[in-house]
DNA sequence: GCGATCAGCGGCACG
DNA sequence: CGTGCCGTTGATCGC
């Protein structure tokens, strides 16, 4: 194992990304703590301090440590362990102990770029907002992520009566969490201002039990169906669903 | 490249752990889209098909596709791409176009392990409703309520004067939420029931504004000092940080 | 299968 | 730094 930590020990102070393959058992300590008894594992150590352990299924890492973390490798008996540690936020720590055969490679790898993701949910308030005439006519967008101080709002606007309109804005599904979010607000806002407030839900569908909840307390949805599969958003259309009589 | 595909194929067949390292263009879309243009850059097949696109830095995949996808080799002039792509949810897909040399390498992986986490949220709940007198004496757990069956609420209680207590518990210092979602569980609970309602929130500490909305809502703040760093989970201590008179 | 919620959430933007 | 909140959230458990 002597060999083994050589190589990886020169390819950390190299600075190189690291990918190790073996048989290993994984603990974990800090924020909680965890156990992983022996299987393969696939382990990645990135030049930022990343480290990462992957089984061989699942998307996610079943153990991570964010960048900065220093790892240290230790010979113990005829295993080989790597710790990654780190103190910030919190103290914790991952060891890694092989008990066999490691596979090691190390790449030097230049990266700069940065990804453009289409479709967030900033960009659809942006859009919404050049077309905010589809939900009502007459209505005047305020501002958009409007600090309530209870919380933010993503669009607050104003209709032909006067009344603020709280828009809660959604780029999938609303569920119960995207009613009781806007209730926060639109509350807060019928404290401080003098004046009605009406909530909108605005999101590619809503949840039975959110509507029923939405309705409850006198929202309004409306239906948003958009794309930005194409590297552009574009809102495709946006149907009332709801038009209970509105108690503000 | 044709020996490059040929090799990436073989491993894909074999239902082998790919890695591969190389310089390469990303291009996603599906539920959003995204592009992110020439780099070096850390892609690794699972034998689930997971598809995950490392950069050499940050914990989290820039690109991925989850459990399922199927991932296809092509040759376009010199460059190689791996497309990887799936119909359920919605119809997504990645592509990487590699533009030089490549860097491959396949596993056999054997791993039927499943991890151990200690210090979930649903442990501290265990762990509290042993310790519920820390609370307030005389307080019962009301473990065969519907509502705490179907996950609705974290801890429903009855105090000695009849009052039912709903408690929100929360593994980390809780936040506008999580007054926001005790509140949804109260309302709903005195709508339901014609008994009064108290609500609770039991963290290891609470944001400011978080404290300000609880209190406007006459609900309670407990601050939970425990600790699951090592493989148990032992609740500390359970200091009541806040007395206001509640209008329930 | 959808629905609700947790997560060692991570990441980002803002004060 | 902490707070708030989004995320191609993912993962899990219940219905």
């Amino acid at each position: 194992m002597l060999e083994e930590k050589k190589t990886i020990d020169e390819a950390l102070a190299r600075n190189n990304l690291l990918i190790l393959v073996g048989n290993a058992n994984v603990k974990y300590f800090g924020r909680a703590s965890s156990k992983l008894s022996n299987g393969d594992r696939l382990v990645i150590v990135k030049p930022d301090g990343t480290f990462l352990v992957h089984q061989n299924s699942g998307m996610k890492a079943i153990n991570y440590q964010g960048p900065g973390s220093i790892v240290k490798t230790f010979l113990s008996g005829d295993k080989l362990i790597l710790k990654s540690e780190r103190l910030k936020p919190v103290h914790e720590a991952i060891e890694v102990e092989f008990t066999g055969k490691i596979q090691i490679h190390s790449f030097s790898m230049h990266d700069d770029k940065k990804i453009n993701v289409i479709g967030s949910e900033k960009q659809l308030a942006v859009e919404l907002e050049q077309n905010i005439g589809f939900i009502e006519k007459n209505l005047k967008i305020l501002t958009n992520e409007a600090d309530v101080k209870r919380g933010f709002i993503d669009l607050l606007a104003q209709d032909s009566e006067g009344n603020l309109v709280a828009i809660e804005l959604k780029r999938r599904r609303a569920s119960l969490d995207a009613v009781t979010q806007l209730e926060r607000y639109v509350t807060e806002l019928r404290k401080r201002k003098n004046v009605k407030v009406r909530g909108i839900v605005c999101a590619p569908g809503i949840t039975p039990n959110a509507l029923k909840l939405l309705e409850s307390r006198g929202f309004q949805f409306f239906n948003l169906k958009y794309d930005s599969s194409q590297m552009n958003v574009r809102i495709e259309g946006l149907e009332k669903k709801q038009n209970t009589l509105n108690f503000y």
